[in-house]
DNA sequence: ACAAAAGTGTTAAGAATACACCCATGT
DNA sequence: ACATGGGTGTATTCTTAACACTTTTGT
């Protein structure tokens, strides 16, 4: 934090890398845990799939350039992200071929986007993270970083509620939970153990189905992030 | 991650943000977290004390950006820093009174520290986490949230290794989880959880220090990261 | 009547907690 | 002999894990 030692231009100059944002936004789509991607239409990397990014100019917070730039390629406001965290920062010199990017990424958690294809948007789509593209950079260890924060951050917090519709059915909670943390829960400890946690309430509206037993929906109480619990799974 | 879309110099330009990198540096110091500081000689902040920080240059990894900057400014090589984890990343634009400054932050653990104070060096000192002088910047959100990380990472990992000697005490592996968390731990249960764990093994030497009872030293047995542990505490 | 998902309790094993005395040493 | 920290075991509570049948509905 010192003009001091600055480490490759002694005659004063400074020359940062660039610095970019890339965004991890999940969604479930029919039982599986999805994230957003975009196909690219420039160098490097045309055509391939992509998390969708961009540059971060001095004076814009990463978060706001988060903003921007899922409004701008995907159409997605962030009123529909209703939970965001910061990963890691990736900044390895050869990450991009252009030259040294080094790059803030977040984890957005959604339930229901709607995405725009349009002149300045770049063809978003949804994917299933078990059946994912080739992903240009090193988006897919991005993907599988945000996977596994994700896995664990629903162990211990409420997180979950912002991939959920506001009214849901214990069913629907532990199908997501088994598709986040990819292994089969057992549905009556499953049951006792999160309503013991004080974290949802019962409503007295029922969901119907076919041909089959109404479920009862519950909400969550608090629709922010808490972290109230021991452990999942 | 495009040139299109660049926020604020539509003629094609980009300015991005300075990069720094500052360091969170923790060592035990007679039973107390303590936190490795500088004073700062230049202005913004003069003679007040900060964390180890600097700027990142392009083609400059932040890892080694917190070399060279360590080095220079604390005579503190890597060598002693056993274990190192990336924090997070500070981004508000009015942090630094200059412009602009994003900083990535890393915690680091050392269990012997050998500071030089020379002519590039800047007084670095160790100070008690809970003595700390007035910080700089925003520094001491910095600090509480890397023993925040700290205080989490030792209930489910083994990286209290790193500010441990490489033979050590029951006692002082329980003191140092107690310096960390802030509070204290029932030495029956301590050991008997520690010791089922399988992460330390008894040597054959003792520790002899005045009079009582020498203690049998252990140490860990893998002296890297390892995450076996269900919580403690 | 049947198919399909909703809903519900008990038992056993394991983990966490609370707690008090003897041991080895130096002075 | 005494002061100091080292070392040890058991009983209780709580948490987790395993496991199968009845209920409600639509066709």
């Amino acid at each position: 934090m010192d003009h001091m030692n600055c480490p490759n231009h002694l005659d004063g100059t400074y020359e940062p890398p660039t610095l970019t944002v890339d965004s991890v936004i999940f969604q479930l789509i029919s039982n599986e845990l999805s994230v957003l991607l975009i196909k690219r239409t420039t160098e490097p990397f045309r055509g391939k799939w992509a998390l969708p990014g961009g540059y971060n100019a001095a004076g814009e917070t990463t978060r706001k350039a988060m903003a921007r730039i899922l409004e701008a390629k995907c159409g997605v406001s962030m009123k529909d992200i209703l939970l965001i965290e910061q990963l890691y920062t990736f900044d390895t010199v050869a990450r991009d071929p252009r030259g040294h990017a080094v790059s803030v990424t977040y984890m957005g958690l959604a339930r229901d986007l709607t995405l725009k294809t349009t002149a300045t948007t770049e063809n978003p789509q949804l994917f299933s993270v078990n059946n994912l593209p080739k992903l240009a950079y090193d988006h897919a260890d991005i993907v599988r970083y945000a996977h596994q924060r994700l896995s664990s951050k629903i162990t211990y917090t409420n997180a979950i509620f912002a991939l959920l519709p506001e009214y849901f059915t214990l069913t629907q909670l532990q199908t997501a939970y088994e598709a986040i943390l990819e292994r089969k829960l057992d549905k009556r400890n499953f049951r006792k153990k999160f309503l013991s946690l004080d974290l949802i309430q019962a409503s007295d509206q029922y969901y119907k189905d076919g041909a089959q037993r109404p479920a009862l929906l519950y909400r969550f109480s608090q629709q922010k992030l808490h972290t109230p619990m021991q452990g999942f799974g």
